[in-house]
DNA sequence: TTTATATTTCGATTATAGTCGAAGTATAGA
DNA sequence: TCTATACTTCGACTATAATCGAAATATAAA
């Protein structure tokens, strides 16, 4: 029976890798859905299903229900700034091989962050993107130009077709490892897609890395004037 | 093999009762020997050694080696801000039976932190000798006045001997649920012992908590003004 | 209505962290 | 030198948290 605030109890919520990885992943402040925290958590529904219910219990995420959806936020600026805290004093992911060593290097180079591109690529490609004015930053999302639209439709995009879908069309993903944003949402998903379907980039095996192939390199120096 | 910084590390060495009780013995900022901190998270010496090596370890907790004690103190300023903030988000204890209401509430009242007096009853009393200008409070020290020396000695506290210990004399103690510090080091044991001796509190059994007696009530009264 | 998708609940398994007793090392003091 | 104290190391035990498969529930889509 002590009397000081319990500090564990807070503490061990955010001290699961499960669960600070979802919470890492809901600092972009933006809603998530329970299989999205999941899939970036490399959980099966389940588990993120008890992970989940845990931080709503100690007041660290709110929940609302949207249909057979959940959709989950971070409660306060408390709650982001106490993880912004632990990010900027937390050691980066240990490394204790060669093998690792070398992962990490691939994965900071180019890998997919949920279903888009992230890593120094998607931050380059963003960028690139920003500076041809195709994209135009505002606040957390991206807006498509004039310019942008021709561009995106005569790269093979179907942007009438990304903008049915029932997702965010296009915003800022932040990248705890890159301290850069770059582009998420349907558009971000359809860049990737299309990069993969033109063999511009091929899947690492076993980790969420990608490799730009030769012809990525020929194709990202012609569209975006991105040299790698 | 993820890319983020490991926000987990840090978070599960605070996400333990007894490491977090250890940590926030250390608010106070001053040094505490391997002992002494597991007698305050009430655990073995061997268990306290256990968690210590691992706070070291993750950078949280300096140690310095004189003689046969090892003294602990936080590793910088970022970690006690970091409690800081834990503690201020952190909710008070849990109570799940009246029988715990009851027991925080005797706690909150009177009780001994480590091997002074602490709770409601240690902060009147350390105003008392403040208002009385027997103490003086200097940074993180209390300093006995000629005042004071004349009424310790008067009250039955041998100075000369307790200066004699080896070990902080007279020091501040920050208590975390009143949020207000008192007197703790060699005086503020003597004065504890005193009391016991003249039997003005008595140990509650099972909890760290005190119970003044009626004698306590009047001796209280007329030595320091305080009425209880 | 039927089928597919999102999420939760239940039950069982597994890994591991916290714990302490026993024994060892190092230092202080007599 | 001997004894007491401070602390650590080792080994074993135990409790519990994280995990997932299977199955249930709820909603959307067809």
């Amino acid at each position: 029976m002590s009397i000081n605030p319990n500090v564990a109890v807070v503490a061990s919520l955010l001290g699961e890798t499960s669960r600070s990885t979802m919470l890492t992943s809901l600092m972009d402040g933006r809603f998530h859905t329970a299989s999205e925290l999941a899939f970036m958590s490399e959980i099966t529904p389940q588990t993120a299903s008890f992970h989940l219910s845990k931080l709503v219990e100690g007041n660290l995420i709110n929940v609302e229900k949207h249909g057979r959806h959940r959709y989950y936020q971070l409660a306060n600026k408390e709650v982001a700034h106490l993880i912004e805290t632990f990010l900027s004093i937390s050691p980066p992911p240990e490394v204790r091989s060669l093998k690792q060593s070398n992962q990490v290097k691939l994965l900071q180079e180019a890998r997919t962050c949920y279903d888009h591109l992230a890593g120094k690529l998607g931050v380059t490609l963003t960028d690139s993107m920003l500076n041809s004015n195709y994209l135009e930053k505002e606040d957390r999302v991206f807006i498509v130009t004039p310019k942008g639209e021709q561009f995106f439709t005569d790269f093979g995009i179907d942007l009438t077709e990304l903008k049915k879908k029932r997702r965010s069309f296009s915003h800022v993903c932040l990248d705890w490892s890159e301290r850069h944003y770059h582009l998420g949402g349907a558009l971000g998903n359809g860049l990737l897609t299309h990069f993969f379907e033109m063999n511009w980039i091929v899947h690492i095996p076993s980790i969420r890395a990608v490799k730009v192939t030769d012809s990525g390199k020929e194709g990202f120096k012609q569209f975006f004037n991105i040299n790698i």
